[in-house]
DNA sequence: ACCTGAACACCGTTCAAGT
DNA sequence: ACCTGAACACCGTTCAAGT
């Protein structure tokens, strides 16, 4: 059905390291595939062989470059979690207060993430899931550490600086410090992805709070809350 | 190949209201088996043949109960979120310090998600989830707004207190007080559930810190951040 | 090395029956 | 009202081929 390159009687190869059939890059292409299928339908749960339908392909093609469904996955993953971390790198880029890139780059996550929310559930969800044994996909889990250690340089940057109340040679404190703020981000992101944040807010006026009180919490913190070690604390509690 | 009530001759109707054909309570029953799956599998994906198979009925049976396979996710997320209230409850019972009542509480909300992690991510997953049109499932959404509702009671109460900056009659700024500590401790248990929270940490440690910090802005949040407008706002900007 | 087509075991859902 | 069995369209994955 679908003819490409007509015109020419004789095909040329572009190059002469023997391209791969079809496309320069399945690869690629099966991963962009899958970006618009979850871009486009709002939802991570497409079939592997609506990607290869999609790349032109046979819907065995995939596995030529992904062992299972779930590799195709944490590329695009992987990806997603790129995005993100370039977003955040141009949200600061001259940025010299530490508050304000972490409230800014925070707004950033937040309205990225609800900008795409099936690619956000996607980065989060299958991908980064363990599930047992085998070798496990790694992209994701690589791309969202490079995510990561942008909070952690302005949290690591603040402390040297004194705007949070973290010691600047402590990189345990820098480490717990930006699990608060991954937190807080994170959390709000899903919560406003499923629904249930708010109702009756604004988004901008939800982020606005949120990140104005993690910031605060990570000015002011300093004294070790009490705390209570209960029954609770036995995992097996909770059936 | 399954029998039941062998030792009787003539089965006698427990009710006069003639009971449903094989449980009591197949609805019941079907719950049931998709938690123990849940459970023991970690893992939310099950098929609803596989929980008809558990409940010793058809495959079709479940139809009876639940129009999709959504709607049984759906009851069983709510379950999953009335556990998670309870717990909630019974940790704070007594305390008169807001403060250590939340904080008590976060914990044990990160520990009870983190206890059963398919349940918790089966009730912020496909549950919530809105996916276009129809009659939306609303069980899991009523469950988790009443176990918001103690996060927001301790809130409040706190509030009134002098514990938390938030003025005591002021039902949006509880409410978005809450949101803040909803999406601390949602986050922390989303990411140590995905294992990306540390490593290298106890999760008593990640726990108190996060909370520690979390309490800290609530005590002393009042300024508000500059919120700064950028490119990033248009939601497009992220394909 | 890369792709195709047939095949297998499974799934969600529908439909026509049965009691 | 509640349950069963056959059927449909689909899926992930495997296998034997093809170039």
């Amino acid at each position: 059905m679908v003819t490409v390159n007509t015109g020419g009687t004789a095909m040329p190869k572009i190059r002469s390291a023997s391209p791969p059939y079809h496309h320069g890059d399945l690869r690629r292409a099966l991963i962009d595939s899958a970006l618009a299928l979850v871009t486009e339908e709002q939802d991570w749960t497409f079939s592997l062989r609506e990607v290869a339908r999609r790349a032109g392909v046979s819907h065995n093609a995939p596995y030529n470059h992904f062992p299972e469904k779930r590799d195709l996955l944490d590329a695009v993953a992987a990806v997603g979690f790129e995005r993100l971390r370039e977003g955040l790198l141009a949200t600061i880029a001259g940025i010299d207060d530490m508050a304000a890139a972490l409230a800014m780059s925070g707004e950033a996550y937040v309205l990225l993430g609800i900008g795409n929310p099936a690619l956000y559930r996607l980065m989060f969800g299958p991908a980064l899931s363990v599930s047992g044994g085998g070798d496990q996909p790694m992209l994701a889990r690589a791309a969202g550490a490079e995510a990561r250690a942008v909070l952690q340089g302005i949290i690591r940057r603040g402390a040297g600086a004194g705007t949070f109340a973290v010691a600047a040679e402590d990189e345990r404190a820098i480490a717990l410090a930006t699990l608060s703020a991954w937190s807080a981000v994170h959390g709000l992101t899903m919560l406003i992805i499923d629904g249930v944040a708010g109702p009756g807010f604004a988004v901008e006026e939800m982020i606005e709070r949120v990140i104005g009180i993690e910031v605060a919490g990570l000015r002011s913190f300093s004294a070790r809350i009490r705390r209570p070690i209960r029954a609770w604390r036995r995992k097996g509690d909770w059936r």
